[in-house]
DNA sequence: ATAAACTACGTGTATATACATGTATTAAAA
DNA sequence: TTTTAATACATGTATATACACGTAGTTTAT
């Protein structure tokens, strides 16, 4: 569905403000597109994406700052995230001996064998789901980078 | 900042699953900075949405269907946004007598003007931070078109 | 060695998202 | 006409976002 319809429409400032309001849009749909895959497997969005995260430096622990520093969306609230992993045991937590003001995760069997089969699903989704060429992907992700070019 | 930087990955399947990752991560930048701007007026991401749609429609009133419809993210929950909107007295509500199931929505006077005002805020932002020429916004637009061409 | 500053994390509050359910009103069917 | 279905919205619950603040643990400075 084209912007103008989804969001009904026409009137916009520029082609940027457009831009802008269609990558709000476009990455509203895919993650409401993800979600569903994961509803299956009872994660959310975010848990997912914790998951991936530890997945990346497995079997090693990975404190939550190191976490939170490879989020998607880095106003997420790591520990709370967390709580939810642990209480479904995809996820287990101590205490790290070396400094104790850090708390370290790692996946449980469990957490992979989850983590394998949702990512599955999610790598489909993608496959299916965004149908562009290899040289349209690039382009796309040199247009978004220098959208972003000016630091906040 | 490379969206590599952003995330601590480097190991993207391909080029398409990188672009869907660096969609959900400009937004999340996009709205991190939008809402730096509207924290000075106390309006929140959403509800800055909801004040503009009604002021596309003013001095029409809008019943909440309308308004949801018009939202750039489907799923938000518009009675409570609007809940917020009335209590600073920046929207007024009533029920629309000619179909009692309708509450109908229309801008305050302070509604208007603050409206004025975060626009003036938002459009700035846009114009300053966002400084990709008119052509790179426009192969942007068409592209994450091309993202979205196969509904869900 | 002790105080001060910093760091990492947890907790609390307000708002929003996602989804299920309830309620009043209107429209349609038997 | 009475029942049934559909519609529009409100409400409730679990999770997440955004941000402020508290606390234990660590580092630095005096």
């Amino acid at each position: 569905m084209k912007l103008e319809e989804a969001i009904k429409s026409v009137n916009f400032k520029n082609e940027t403000h457009k831009a802008g309001l269609n990558i709000l849009y476009t990455a509203w749909w895919l993650k409401t597109s993800m979600s569903r895959e994961l509803k299956d497997f009872g994660l959310t969005h975010e848990q997912y994406n914790v998951l991936r995260i530890l997945k990346g430096k497995s079997p090693e622990e990975m404190c939550v700052k190191d976490i939170a520093g490879r989020m998607i969306e880095k106003s997420s609230n790591v520990p709370r995230i967390i709580d939810r992993l642990v209480i479904k045991k995809l996820v287990k937590r101590s205490t790290d001996l070396t400094d104790k003001r850090h708390t370290v995760m790692s996946l449980t069997q469990a957490g992979l064998t989850i983590l394998d089969l949702s990512t599955k699903k999610i790598n489909g989704l993608f496959d299916t789901l965004i149908e562009v060429g290899d040289t349209d992907a690039a382009k796309l992700n040199e247009l978004l980078e220098l959208v972003r070019a000016n630091e906040t």
